[in-house]
RNA sequence: GUGGUUAUAGUUCAGCGGUAGAACGCCUGACUGUGGAUCAGGAUGUCGUGGGUUCAAAUCCCACUAGCCACCCCA
C-alpha cells in the first residue's frame, strides 16, 4: 500500500502533461516579454492581513479558502490565494514607483484555496498573471485584454470567447446597488435561499444566480451600464474602441460580477466553450483603489488572471497540437573492451556541440541499449563496437529508417547535425 | 461546506459469497554487433483503510479516506 499521497486537491506534473506546462510556460513568457512585462517573483507565504484588506473580508476567498496557519512566531500567515495583492504590496514595499509609471509586471506560480476540488479546480493550481501599474488610460485596460488574447490564441485556443463589462467606479455602484436593492425587493421573496442573503451582503451577486427562477428575474434587473457615471461611460466606451480596433471579439455582459472585491471600471472574463462547469480560463480588470487600500500612493492599475490548468484542460477538449522537442537527438551505443571509455568522450563532446546526447548509465548489451534507444524516441544511433574502435570510424544509424552508415570521426558532429535536420 | 458517483496489477477494466483475471505496459528470450513488427516465457496485487455479517468476503452491511462530477464560488 502506498503510505503517503499527495495532498488533496494538488497534482504531480509529469511526463507528456509536463509537454503541456512547458508550451503554455514557454509561449505565455515570450508574449509577456514581447509587451515589455517584466517579471516578479514575491513569496508563495504572505501575512493574512494582506488578503483580508486586499481581496475584502466580505469575499468567499478571504472567508472559507484560505490557508492559514500561525507560525512559531505567534504571526498569522496565508499561503497566497491569488497574485494581485502580492503583487501591489511589492509595488509599494520596494517603491517600485520610483522607476517611473507605469510599471508593467507579470508572475507565474502557485495559488492555494481550501476548495473542494472538481474538474478545473484544485487547492494547489498555477496562475499566469499581469500588471500595471499607475494607468487610468484606457489603453492600459486594453492591452491588458488584447494581451491576454494574444496569448491564448497563441497556445492554439480557438474556442473561448471575451465577456467583458464595466463594475463602474464607487460613485456609481451606489446609486446601482440602490436600484438593484429595489427591483429585487419585490421578488425577494420567491427566491432561492442564497439570494436573500445576497441582497443585504453583495445585491450584485444576484445577477449571477443560476437558479432557473432567479434567472429570469436577472434577465429583467436593471444593467450596471444604465448607472455608470460620465467617466466610466467614456472609460468603457474607450476600451471597446480599443478592441474594436484591434479586432478583438468581446461580448458586453453587464452581469459579470467578479468574485474580488476591488475591481472597478473593467471587468472580464474569457470562457472556454468545451469546459465543464470550471469554464472561465482567465479574468481580470481594473482596480483603482487597491494600491491605495493597501497603503500606498493612489494608483490606477489594471491585471489579469489566467488558470494554467484551466488553459491546459482547454488545450486537451480543442485537441490543440504543438511541437514538442525530442529528449535526445542521439544515444551513444557501445559494446566491447574499451568503448566505454570512447562513449563517454564521444557523448560529452556531442553534448558540448549542443546535441542531446544519450548514454546509457543502466548496464546494457548492445540489444537492449538500441532497445531503449527506440523506447525513449531517440533520432539517430552511433555505435562503438570492437570494429569501430580498432578501425577507427563510428557507426551512425537513423532510428526512423534503419539506414547505417560509416562515419570518420573528425566529422561526426556536422555529419549528425546534418543528419537531424533531415528528419 | 452540501450532494451524486467510484475505489481490484504501473494503466484501463472484468470478476459480485468458495482460496485473484484480461488487455496494454514492463522484464527475458527467439536474434552471442542492432531497436521498432511477430512469437514464446516471466514479474507485479495483504482487491482504498478500519470494523461488522458468514463455516467462508474483492464480492453483502456500516464508517472513514481518496478520486471523479455537480452545487457554491472561482483560475
Amino acid at each position: 500500500m502506498d503510505e503517503y499521497k499527495r495532498i488533496k486537491g494538488t497534482q504531480d506534473i509529469y511526463g507528456s502533461e509536463i509537454d503541456y506546462w512547458n508550451q503554455v510556460e514557454k509561449t505565455a513568457k515570450s508574449i509577456l516579454e514581447k509587451y515589455a512585462f517584466k517579471e516578479l517573483r514575491t513569496p508563495i507565504i504572505e501575512p493574512t492581513e494582506l488578503f483580508n484588506r486586499g481581496i475584502g473580508n466580505e469575499t468567499d476567498i478571504v472567508k472559507k479558502e484560505m490557508y492559514t496557519f500561525e507560525d512559531k512566531g505567534g504571526r498569522s500567515i496565508t499561503l497566497r490565494p491569488e497574485g494581485t495583492a502580492p503583487a501591489v504590496r511589492a509595488y509599494i514595499e520596494n517603491s517600485m514607483i520610483n522607476s517611473g509609471l507605469p510599471i508593467k509586471l507579470f508572475y507565474f506560480g502557485p495559488m492555494f484555496r481550501y476548495e473542494k476540488p472538481q474538474s478545473g479546480r484544485l487547492r494547489q493550481f498555477h496562475q499566469f498573471g499581469a500588471e500595471i501599474f499607475g494607468s487610468d488610460y484606457p489603453l492600459a485596460d486594453a492591452e491588458i485584454i488584447i494581451m491576454l488574447n494574444n496569448i491564448l490564441s497563441s497556445v492554439g485556443l480557438r474556442n473561448y470567447r471575451l465577456k467583458i463589462n464595466s463594475v463602474g467606479c464607487p460613485k456609481c455602484r451606489a446609486e446601482y446597488r440602490k436600484a438593484l436593492k429595489e427591483y429585487f425587493g419585490k421578488y425577494l421573496g420567491e427566491m432561492c435561499e442564497d439570494c436573500q442573503s445576497r441582497y443585504e451582503k453583495n445585491p450584485m451577486r444576484l445577477l449571477d444566480c443560476k437558479v432557473q427562477k432567479d434567472k429570469e428575474y436577472a434577465r429583467e434587473a436593471p444593467s450596471i451600464l444604465d448607472y455608470l457615471c460620465e467617466e466610466c461611460r467614456d472609460h468603457f466606451a474607450n476600451v471597446k474602441k480599443y478592441l474594436d480596433l484591434s479586432h478583438v471579439i468581446y461580448e458586453v455582459d453587464s452581469r459579470i460580477v467578479r468574485g474580488l472585491d476591488y475591481y472597478t471600471k473593467t471587468a472580464f472574463e474569457f470562457e472556454h466553450l468545451d469546459l465543464g462547469a470550471q469554464a472561465v480560463i482567465a479574468g481580470g480588470g481594473r482596480y483603482d483603489g487597491l494600491v491605495e487600500e493597501i497603503g500606498g500612493p493612489s494608483t490606477p492599475s489594471v491585471g489579469f488572471g489566467m488558470g494554467v490548468e484551466r488553459v491546459i484542460l482547454a488545450m486537451k477538449a480543442e485537441k490543440v497540437q504543438f511541437l514538442c522537442e525530442n529528449d535526445v537527438d542521439v544515444y551513444i551505443v557501445h559494446s566491447g573492451k574499451g568503448t566505454e571509455e570512447q562513449a563517454l568522450e564521444l557523448t560529452s563532446k556531442l553534448r558540448s556541440d549542443g546535441i542531446k546526447a544519450y548514454i546509457s548509465v543502466v548496464k546494457r548489451n548492445m540489444s537492449g541499449q538500441f532497445k531503449h534507444a527506440n523506447k525513449i524516441g531517440a533520432r539517430l544511433s552511433i555505435v562503438i563496437g570492437e570494429d569501430e574502435l580498432t578501425n577507427n570510424f563510428y557507426t551512425v544509424k537513423n532510428m526512423v529508417t534503419g539506414d547505417q552508415s560509416q562515419v570518420e570521426k573528425e566529422w561526426v558532429t556536422d555529419i549528425i547535425k546534418e543528419k537531424l535536420e533531415g528528419i
